[in-house]
DNA sequence: TTCAGTATCGAGAAGCATTCGCATTAATAT
DNA sequence: ATATTAATGCGAATGCTTCTCGATACTGAA
């Protein structure tokens, strides 16, 4: 509760900062991803704010999360279906690991990754500037004696 | 010319296998998309085929291009704007670079990324299926002297 | 507190890439 | 040749996202 609150803070600070403005709804829609531990896409956050207020619009989701995203309190991913899916945002960077079979969204690091990709457009001429990065995989059974395969 | 006779033929050969039919259409998407050297997305196929046939129709192209998709005869591909671009499938696996500014995307393949993700998916315990890897970048200025930065 | 100015909102229309439905056409096997 | 039916063309439909516009509600100043 105590951090959410303090992102809201944060970020009311740079809106107005910016010459913007802190309205119940981005409120509502900050503390929705700030208590998320997925990443829902506009719907979805839409379904979860809507419940905590019934007047609530798509329209307003989609340009919150616009806001937001100028602002880096969050990012936006696109994943294999294209549909755009929302995170607040870390400090560090990480990439996903996508579980085909249940869709479940598991994020990870590699300073060694990271290294190898600026290594490699850099051999091509090319300066790094960001890039995307999305594993998917199938869980692995536990090995275990007598499974087979 | 030869290499894309090649690929219509053998391209005709999967799809009698599979019931389907080889058709005026398929053959010039196909030969259009054999002799790209670039990632045309279904706009701009349809576009270079529509001048050798003005009777094609665009729900066509999206048609054959899952047809194609499915036979393994090419690769689709679909990078931050979200649009399906297309290219004819090549043996080696690859990823891409795309640069900023001009939109060029390069293609590059590393031993070494692809072993280092494997690894990272088995630590999470998971089997690595398949992987999407983009790298924007900008062009770098060769190194002379004077340069400053 | 009240007020003016304007950023933001809700609701629906509009955009865009892609897919569907269906009557018509054409590729294939006999 | 001819029947079978996959494939086509065209327009309508879909789904995500953005835009339009009159109404609403933040915000700073009085």
């Amino acid at each position: 509760m105590t951090e959410t609150d303090r992102r809201v803070a944060v970020f009311e600070t740079q809106l107005k900062g910016a010459g913007l403005r802190m309205t119940q709804q981005r409120r509502l829609i900050l503390r929705v991803l700030a208590e998320a531990d997925d990443h829902p896409d506009a719907k979805g956050i839409f379904t979860r704010a809507f419940a905590h207020d019934p007047t609530l619009s798509l329209s307003t989701v989609y340009r919150t999360m616009k806001v937001l995203e100028s602002q880096g309190a969050i990012e936006r991913h696109a994943f294999e279906d294209g549909i755009s899916r929302y995170e607040h945002a870390h400090q560090e960077h990480h990439d996903h690991l996508i579980d085909i079979d249940s869709g479940e969204v598991i994020e990870f690091s590699s300073d060694a990754i990271e290294e190898l990709q600026r290594r490699i457009a850099a051999e091509l001429g090319y300066e790094l500037v960001r890039h995307r990065l999305e594993l998917y995989g199938r869980k692995k059974q536990p090995a275990r004696k007598g499974s087979r395969k």
